[in-house]
DNA sequence: GCCGTTTTCGGCCCGACTGTTTTCAGTCG
């Protein structure tokens, strides 16, 4: 039985819903949500590690009994426990957790009184009104319930990264313009950078906190206010995005920053630390007692903590506390270290923009290279180049290359991996190209042995330098193909192959978890932007938002090279 | 259910808000 660590997180995360519904101790459910978010984080296959015998219980959140459960589920497909605990509960509560304002207290109370299991059976009895003779239901609760049903409904509620940017940096325009603010930030998710965001969180400084507030629900592109109080407001924006704005007294700036950035999983850390000390940390400072040691910036909460500053990318509790406190944090990649994008369209297959044209805007970016990564023949809908075209392709870009200062354009492909695991292209071409991506475009349901079997094939061949967009998951819409991620980078490190994070928003793989398991195992990665247009050439940013999230440094990505280092690279 | 140079048992981050109640439970971030 070969179960993925998302499965089984996922078994335990839904073995911790319904011990909440039961009415378990908070902490167990605790105990499970901590150790699914283990399993989810580990980067490396549970599976592989039990087959080498590893003592699971050496990860964190995992004791004898999770160890235990992990065999069990592996061996056998199965958890037991779950399963018995959805004999005891009818099915389809955890489904009502998901509604705001909606606990386990309440799902139970909802039970017990009318039987109520389904989205549906609570819109009815909410809407006939008998729900009310519930002990504390009121109809501001109710019609709470009842808008978290249409919108449980709906699915998906989080919201891509690019896509909440441009609101997030309007709204942090049009408050800090206001008068009397003088500081304003958004926090959460997407301080850290994550791929998509549940909501926006932004704090602000001001003096005059309620003539800010009327402010803010002013804004145009509001749908909704939901509550307008003395430290929070919450809106609705036109597409659904929620924004949440807090007031915060200036010398609180930095708590308040640390504590709405999160993660949570971060924050309870450092909080579990400050404990130990006999100190306490909330959103308003840090306090020995009643006196108050500071908080006024996140540098000085984490200087006061003992540790390096932390940088939001890297709040996950993934390892970053504890480095920082051993002062080995990495010196995360910027963009003024990349000098060169290596995977790029033009014209000449599904591209918008001719060559010259995305040389030249790649040079106004500051790099000193371009690859020209053109899809292979078999991509047909994209007018895939076969030998002949791109032989004279290599023309054009000889040509520019003469006359082009400042930017060096490089021979490339996206070649296509065929279902067999051959190229697309024979090696003849192969092997006067400067940088030969390969990539998966179809027959994405294979198995994962013979999707694993494919990939590797194609990797062995001498010419293969990037992996290209190595899960092909497209973040909402598609799932990742089946891949054996340990043996793919064992073939890798074997066979010197790159991996890329490919930048374009919707994709973001290599995702932050693969990233740092990948460098973890002293493999390199570029980051390209796959850009069809010359604007697109600026996604750049959002692959390097996911390499940070993975722990990557300048030293870990080969488009940081010089262009006479990388070419030593891309000539195995 | 996990975890431990204060503990193998007794803790487990911390506070605000909402709606309901009449002093606070439940939920959320």
């Amino acid at each position: 039985m070969s179960l993925s660590n998302s499965e089984i997180a996922d078994l335990f995360n839904q073995m911790a819903d319904l011990l909440q519904i039961k009415g378990e101790n908070p902490f167990k459910v605790r105990a499970y949500r901590n150790a699914a978010r283990t399993v989810q984080n580990l980067g490396k296959s549970l599976e592989d590690l039990h087959k080498k015998g590893m003592d699971l219980t050496k990860l964190p959140g995992i004791g004898a009994d999770l160890s235990d459960a992990i065999e069990e589920i592996l061996q056998t497909g199965k958890f037991s426990k779950l399963e018995k605990l959805k004999k005891e509960l009818p099915q389809g509560l955890d489904k009502l957790l998901a509604i705001e304002g909606l606990g386990p207290k309440r799902i139970r109370q909802l039970y017990d009184a009318f039987g109520i299991t389904s989205l549906e059976a609570l819109a009815q009895k909410a809407e006939s009104g008998e729900i009310y003779t519930l002990k504390g239901f009121g109809p501001k609760l109710v019609e709470k319930i009842l808008k978290g049903v249409q919108l449980a409904k709906k699915a998906g509620h989080r919201f891509r990264f690019d896509v909440a940017k441009p609101f997030a940096e309007e709204l942090k325009s049009y408050l800090s313009g206001f008068e009397g603010v003088m500081k304003v930030e958004v926090a959460g998710s997407y301080r850290r950078k994550k791929e998509t965001v549940g909501d926006l969180d932004i704090l602000v400084v001001a003096k005059n906190w309620e003539s800010v507030t009327e402010w803010f629900v002013k804004y145009e592109k509001i749908k909704e206010v939901v509550s307008k109080g003395p430290t929070r407001s919450t809106v609705i924006l036109r597409n659904d995005l929620q924004v949440d704005l807090r007031s915060v007294a200036g010398e609180s700036y930095g708590s308040a920053l640390h504590y709405f950035t999160g993660s949570k999983a971060h924050n309870i850390k450092i909080r579990k630390m400050a404990v130990e000390r006999g100190w306490k940390i909330n959103e308003y400072g840090v306090f020995d007692g009643k006196k108050r040691l500071g908080g006024e910036s996140e540098e000085q909460l984490y200087s006061l903590m003992g540790m390096e500053y932390i940088e939001p990318e890297l709040r996950e509790d993934r390892g970053e506390v504890e480095a920082a406190v051993e002062h080995r944090l990495p010196d995360l990649v910027r963009l003024g270290d990349i000098k060169g994008d290596l995977h790029t369209h033009s014209k000449w297959s599904d591209g918008h923009a001719t060559i010259e044209q995305m040389a030249l805007a790649a040079k106004e970016r500051g790099y000193s290279y371009l690859a020209v990564t053109d899809h292979s023949r078999h991509l047909t809908v994209a007018k895939g180049l076969d030998e002949k075209r791109i032989r004279k392709q290599w023309e054009e870009i000889d040509a520019l290359n003469e006359r082009l200062e400042g930017i060096t354009v490089l021979k490339g492909i996206e070649c296509d991996i065929l279902e067999d695991g051959s190229m697309d292209l024979p090696d003849s071409v192969l092997k006067k190209l400067d940088v030969v991506l390969g990539a998966v475009h179809y027959k994405f349901n294979l198995s994962k042995k013979e999707q694993t079997r494919r990939v590797v094939k194609a990797m062995q061949n001498r010419y293969f330098n990037i992996f290209a967009h190595p899960t092909g998951r497209i973040i909402g819409h598609r799932n990742a193909y089946e891949l054996d991620m340990s043996e793919i980078f064992a073939a890798c490190k074997g066979e010197g192959v790159i991996l890329e994070i490919n930048a374009q928003p919707e994709r973001l793989d290599l995702d932050d978890i693969y990233a740092k398991a990948a460098k973890e195992e002293g493999i390199r990665l570029a980051v390209s932007t796959d850009a069809h247009d010359t604007m697109s050439l600026d996604f750049m940013q959002y692959g390097l938002n996911q390499a940070r999230r993975g722990w990557l440094q300048k030293s870990d990505l080969v488009n940081t090279l010089p262009l006479s280092a990388l070419k030593k690279v891309l000539k195995k």
